[in-house]
RNA sequence: GUGGCCGUAGCUCAAUUGGUAGAGCAUCAGUCUGUGGAUCUGAGGGCAGUGGGUUCAAAACCCAUCGGCCACCCCA
């Protein structure tokens, strides 16, 4: 057989020890938070009907969607029962076009091809009819939906599972990732949205990551369409000024002229983005701004409720603000909608979320009201790494190693290894007869603290060379002594 | 989907620009037969991503292909 040199899909990884411990740390800190505002945990399948998934995160995302071929002998049935009867449909010309092209004859028409593929459309549900989870949310709906009688309203539900995207992947984007989401459905409470950003605040302050949570409100949005007299254009301008911080006044400006957008529009837009003072002020005026559309002073009040709640629940840590230039992508989200970006590292957005109002009428259930969040625990990690913020206690490793100078030591330690572990302290003996200085290396390679030494002598005496492998200390106990000093220390650091 | 950069030892990268491949780190062994991290010494490890072309001669130049990174789009 070939040697194959071995390797993974772009855009996935291998987790190391270290690295799980790490991750550990990030999901374990998440779900306390989570669970502390009693939210619930749910599971869903990693692959989904594909029909659940389409149409749910527009055009582009749909691309995104990794599909799954239909097993069984697939080429055989599709070839037999679809591509032959579709190929004696075709008229002549189609039928000559097509070839050249199979044969490489003709450069590729895409034009053509859609067609074609437009054509035969069921042919699709034939090759296939499963998907990789794309997010969290869209499969929360559908739990919504099939469980309804089942749930007890408004449902807190939190969900850490990954999710696959067909992406090209490049810094901060993998193809195989996490999503760490929170969720209620069934209020309409703008409680929620504060309780959320409370949320948001407690996980990254507790992870030390200086961050800024933005707000907005789609309604607000869609309130500056209308005030500008762009109401059709909404889909636009939303993707337009959504670039505001990357692209800056210019690019949208820009942007906003090639969609059609006059000078005179852009000036009312414009006054949005230059209102400065406090945050109350700005909303104040933004309600001025909004003059006859109803539908954006009601994003106003909303937003200021939010804030309301938010000051009456105390101070936060990382700062709130709102932008009015915050859009994001994902066409479900009807009201707030937020996101959450580091201060001190260059990185997308680490977290974002929103209230959908209807996000279950896809699947047959109206009026439900809903609003999420969502963390990136790979973004996340990245970002404490460059920061160097993980904590020394999130490398849990084993405490203590038994090395012995031969079989008859290592007969010796097995029932004291027992003793070890009985009060839960992770320990390992070396498993074999080698140099002490292997076993020595063993131990500190693996960062092992503490090596427990038996040879001749301490088989006699019952006294243990008990050493500190960061002081490089070393003191002859007695198993029960080591096993206090041991616990002592566990405590002490338990204390921190 | 669009554009740019890059594929040489396990990793990070060299080679006076066409003349048959080198360093650091890592690994293993010794210095040290009851003690790891330091120093010193030595060893193993490469059909140069793959396939073709140009040339007396290719890691280097050209084409194709696969793979990686980055940016755009979009997003966590």
């Amino acid at each position: 057989m070939a040697k194959q040199k071995p390797s993974v899909p772009s855009g996935t990884r291998d987790f190391n020890p270290e690295q799980v411990s790490k991750r550990k740390y990030i999901f374990d800190c998440i779900r306390n938070v989570f669970e502390k505002y009693g939210y619930q945990p749910i599971e869903t399948p990693s692959f989904e009907n594909l029909s659940t998934l389409t149409g749910k995160y527009g055009d582009e995302g749909d691309k995104l969607i990794y599909k799954i071929l239909n097993s069984g002998n697939l080429v055989a049935d599709v070839s037999s029962q679809f591509l032959v009867p579709m190929m004696r449909e075709l008229n002549n010309e189609e039928h000559e076009k097509l070839s050249s092209i199979l044969d490489a004859k003709k450069p590729s028409d895409n034009i053509f091809l859609e067609e074609l593929g437009e054509k035969f459309k069921n042919l699709s549900k034939h090759i296939a009819e499963k998907a990789l989870r794309y997010d969290l949310t869209v499969p929360f709906a559908r739990y919504v939906v099939m469980h309804q009688n089942e749930i007890v309203f408004p449902f807190r539900r939190y969900q850490i599972q990954p999710v696959w995207r067909a992406d090209r992947p490049q810094k901060g984007r993998y193809r195989e990732f996490y999503q760490c989401d929170a969720d209620v459905i069934g209020s309409d409470s703008l409680i929620l949205e504060m309780e959320l950003i409370r949320i948001y605040d407690e996980v990254f302050s507790q992870l030390k990551i200086p961050v800024s949570i933005r707000i907005n409100n789609r309604k607000i949005l869609s309130g500056i369409a209308e005030a500008m007299n762009a109401t059709e254009k909404f889909m636009d301008i939303t993707i337009a000024i959504d670039k505001f911080d990357k692209v800056g006044l210019q690019g949208v400006r820009q942007d906003l002229h090639n969609k059609g957008i006059s000078e005179s529009q852009m000036q009312v837009l414009e006054k949005f983005f230059s209102l400065t003072g406090s945050t109350k002020k700005q909303l104040l005026q933004a309600t001025e701004l909004m003059g006859h559309s109803e539908i954006g002073k009601k994003g106003i009040e909303e937003l200021q409720s939010v804030l309301h709640f938010l000051e009456l629940s105390g101070d936060t840590t990382n700062s709130v603000e709102i932008d009015f230039t915050l859009a994001r992508g994902l066409n479900y989200y009807t009201g707030a909608i937020l996101e959450v970006k580091p201060v001190t590292v260059q990185m997308g957005s680490l977290g974002g979320g929103g209230r959908y109002d209807n996000l279950t009428g896809m699947f047959g259930l109206d009026g439900v009201s809903g609003v999420g969040i969502s963390f990136g625990a790979d973004r996340i990690y990245d970002v404490i790494e460059e920061l160097k913020l993980f904590p020394d206690e999130s490398l849990k490793t084993t405490q203590a190693l038994f090395v012995c100078f031969d079989d008859k030591g290592i007969e010796y330690a097995l029932p004291i290894v027992q003793q070890f572990r009985k009060e839960n302290i992770s320990t390992e003996v070396y498993p074999s007869v080698e140099k002490l200085k292997k076993q020595m290396k063993y131990a500190n390679d693996r960062k092992i603290p503490f090596v427990i030494v038996i040879g001749e002598d301490e088989m006699k005496s019952g006294k243990l060379a008990f050493k500190n492998m960061n002081s490089g200390e070393q003191r002859m106990m007695s198993s029960e002594e080591i096993i206090s000093e041991l616990l002592n220390r566990r405590d002490a650091e338990a204390q921190r």
